[in-house]
RNA sequence: GGCGAAGUGGCCGAGUGGUUAGGCAGAGGUCUGCAAAACCUUGUACAGCGGUUCGAAUCCGCUCUUCGCCUCCA
């Protein structure tokens, strides 16, 4: 089966084949680490932890490559302003350096409790001015980018095809809009600052032929993705709202200089909205992750985003959440079920769903449809267990196999099941696994007495320390309670 | 003003020129000592107005509304 991806240069599915066979490179723009990841950090790295896990599955060797921007991101626009990290370096009386690590960490952290996998490579700017620096040194030489006063500007005029990511390619027309005054050294104001001379006091600044000074935003991506994936990306990913400037920037920049395609297919993921408006550090009305992670579990929210197509914006209620919880607690408890299941007869066919969800995935990581699939199959495998045969052996392994696939090394939604039942190898899972064996006996014990003031006890008891007892015609199954 | 996206049943959210999305919530039923879970049944949705078509919610046009980008933002 071919994989379908909607490739935001061209608006339409193109079928994806990797530029060297067997092998995806992929470059996704990363967080500038001046503050804690919010939800919409939450939705573009499980997206894209989705469709690297997607490719891998497929049996690419993927190489993912997301970089960490510590410099150059100015608070206004591209030109202008204070950087953000020193600005929060200024805010909290300390110095950039340690602002970028200690946002750094707190990212990673939070990805990691979505399951988002880290990147191969995660590379930051102020890592690699060395090659910012001779990337603009190209620029210049090949009349593409010029020096004032020490900044150096790339020239939108000397790259026909700017703004064809955007279709923003009328620089003429764009200039009505633009609200900030011409600077004086610009020779036409789309120009976009490559290098800029540190002013007096900032913190961060390096030597280059030009002036003591930093990069400018767009260019790392530009320098860092070639670096380690080389001219030609067979996948770039990003917020939607970076198509324009920075993306069409990045293509100008790195094009110039190669006279290659510098990306074969651009994927942007839509945005989070918080009661239909956009999250936004101006609004204040984003959603810190650690916050959120205080009520609901990060599973939940990764299954929550997961809900919704990457392409599509996704918004925010703690009503929506819960919903989600409650249906993703079906699916674990399914599985659970499945794994529970001794003694069946009957036969069932995973195959059927299989395909479903591998067509859902191929087209465009349709995971909306994808856990639809998950949905059916559930239903499917509970009507089956219901039944009189119940569900044989090696139908069992090979649905629990599907399952665990699609559900956790996929989508990473399903991995908390081992968990939950207290049966992940470990001591103190060994040790539950035994006392609930006694008290699940006292109890089976106490009903088969018509002791039902005792069992319930011990089922309202156990619910009051988050362990959840159901009755099946097979006994007493027990699960940790999920969710929020 | 320019560029772009979108309006789907109580809520979230896919998809499609004619056939059930899915989840949550709700209603009825089966099972159960009770409960929970599960299963079965149940919702006749696609902003409005025109047009194309044998047939459109799905294509086209217009209108209304919302959202994003054009300043920093995943």
């Amino acid at each position: 089966m071919s994989l379908f991806i909607y490739n935001s240069l061209g608006r339409a599915k193109e079928q994806f084949e990797p530029l060297h066979p067997g092998i995806v490179s992929i470059y996704v723009c990363g967080p500038t680490v001046y503050g804690h990841a919010h939800l919409g950090h939450a939705k573009s790295y499980v997206s894209f932890d989705v469709v690297v896990r997607w490719l891998r599955h497929k049996g690419y060797h993927v190489k993912y490559v997301q970089n960490i921007t510590d410099v150059g991101h100015l608070t206004d626009d591209a030109d202008e302003g204070e950087d953000k990290i020193s600005k929060q370096a200024r805010l909290e009386k300390t110095d950039p350096m340690e602002i970028s690590q200690f946002y750094t960490r707190s990212f990673y952290e939070d990805m990691d409790k979505l399951d988002v996998l880290r990147p191969n490579i995660a590379p930051a700017a102020t890592a690699h001015i060395p090659e910012q620096i001779a990337l603009i040194e190209r620029l210049i030489t090949t009349g593409h980018a010029y020096e004032v006063n020490g900044n150096v500007y790339f020239s939108v005029e000397s790259f026909p095809g700017y703004g064809k990511l955007s279709g923003r390619t009328d620089q003429e027309a764009l200039q009505s809009g633009i609200r900030v005054g011409v600077r004086s050294d610009k020779r036409h104001p789309s120009d976009f600052a490559l290098w800029k001379k540190a002013e007096e006091g900032h913190l961060m600044q390096w030597n280059s032929p030009w002036s003591i000074g930093y990069p400018g935003w767009h260019l790392e991506c530009s320098a860092m993705s070639m670096k380690y994936l080389g001219e030609t990306l067979d996948i770039h990913g990003g917020g939607l709202e970076n198509k324009f400037p920075h993306h069409d920037c990045e293509i100008a920049q790195s094009e110039a200089v190669t006279g290659k395609p510098y990306v074969r297919f651009w994927m942007h993921n839509n945005m989070v909205t918080v009661n239909g408006i956009k999250m936004g550090k101006s609004l204040k009305n984003f959603v810190n992750l650690k916050d959120l992670f205080n009520i609901f579990d990060p599973i939940v929210i990764r299954f929550f985003i997961l809900q919704s197509h990457y392409r599509s914006p996704l918004d925010f209620s703690e009503v929506a959440i819960k919903a989600s919880s409650t249906g993703l607690e079906k699916l674990l408890e399914t599985q659970r079920r499945l794994r529970e299941q001794k003694n069946g007869t009957g036969l069932f066919e995973v195959e059927p769903f299989l395909k479903r969800f591998n067509e859902a995935m191929d087209d465009d990581f349709n995971t909306p449809v994808a856990i639809a699939v998950l949905f059916d199959l559930s239903k499917a495998i509970n009507s089956a267990l219901d039944g009189n045969e119940g569900i044989a052996e090696e139908s069992i392994q090979k649905t629990d196999a599907f399952l665990h696939t699609a559900g956790a090394d996929i989508l990473g939604i399903l991995t908390h099941t081992e968990q939950s039942m207290g049966r992940n190898n470990r001591e103190s899972g060994k040790t539950i696994d035994g006392i609930m064996d006694i008290l699940l006996e006292l109890r089976a014990e106490a009903r088969k007495n018509k002791n039902f003031a005792l069992s319930d006890t011990i089922r309202e008891r156990l619910l009051a320390v988050g362990i959840e007892i159901k009755d099946t015609k097979d006994g007493a199954s027990w699960s940790k309670e999920q969710g929020t």
